[in-house]
DNA sequence: GCCAACGTTGGC
DNA sequence: GCCAACGTTGGC
């Protein structure tokens, strides 16, 4: 299993509002290496739920329902993809950027390195660390 | 609202 | 193939 961590502007759409659909299709993402990283995920690999923009903060985890497939949203004949995603859990507590910047441990993470990937893979135990912190 | 970081585009 | 110009993302 891999595991990932996805951004969404909330006011876009947030994990609550994945939480009440159940499901949701990630598209959009026009970003090769973003797409890449959609088109590596398999069915049942967990994502840490980003709010970009407003709140930043990891806020839930959500999981690959559909591996990808073509982007519905990509009319101009562009080579994009789009997966699936459905809600796993709420934290406990929000991991903010900031406590994320600020743990030594977490130096590394991708969310620090290029902040503006917006499909980025995590490591397992940056994955567990995070998900610790949040359990509050 | 500003700006840094990064990706993409296009002229040469 | 280089690089300047431009657009977008996202933190502050």
């Amino acid at each position: 299993m891999q595991y990932w961590l996805i951004k969404s502007e909330p006011f876009v759409y947030s994990f609550e509002e994945l939480q009440r659909e159940g499901r949701s299709v990630w598209d959009g993402v026009r970003n090769y290496q973003a797409r890449n990283n959609l088109r590596a995920m398999k069915l049942g690999d967990q994502a840490l739920f980003y709010h970009s923009n407003e709140g930043l903060a990891v806020v839930g985890i959500a999981k690959c329902i559909k591996e990808f497939f073509p982007d519905p949203t990509a009319t101009d004949g562009g080579d994009w993809s789009a997966v699936e995603f459905g809600p796993v859990r709420a934290l406990a507590r929000h991991v903010t950027l900031k406590e994320i910047k600020a743990h030594p441990d977490l130096q590394n993470i991708l969310l620090i390195r290029n902040g503006r990937l917006s499909v980025m893979p995590v490591e397992e135990k940056d994955f567990q660390l995070i998900l610790e912190l949040g359990a509050g």
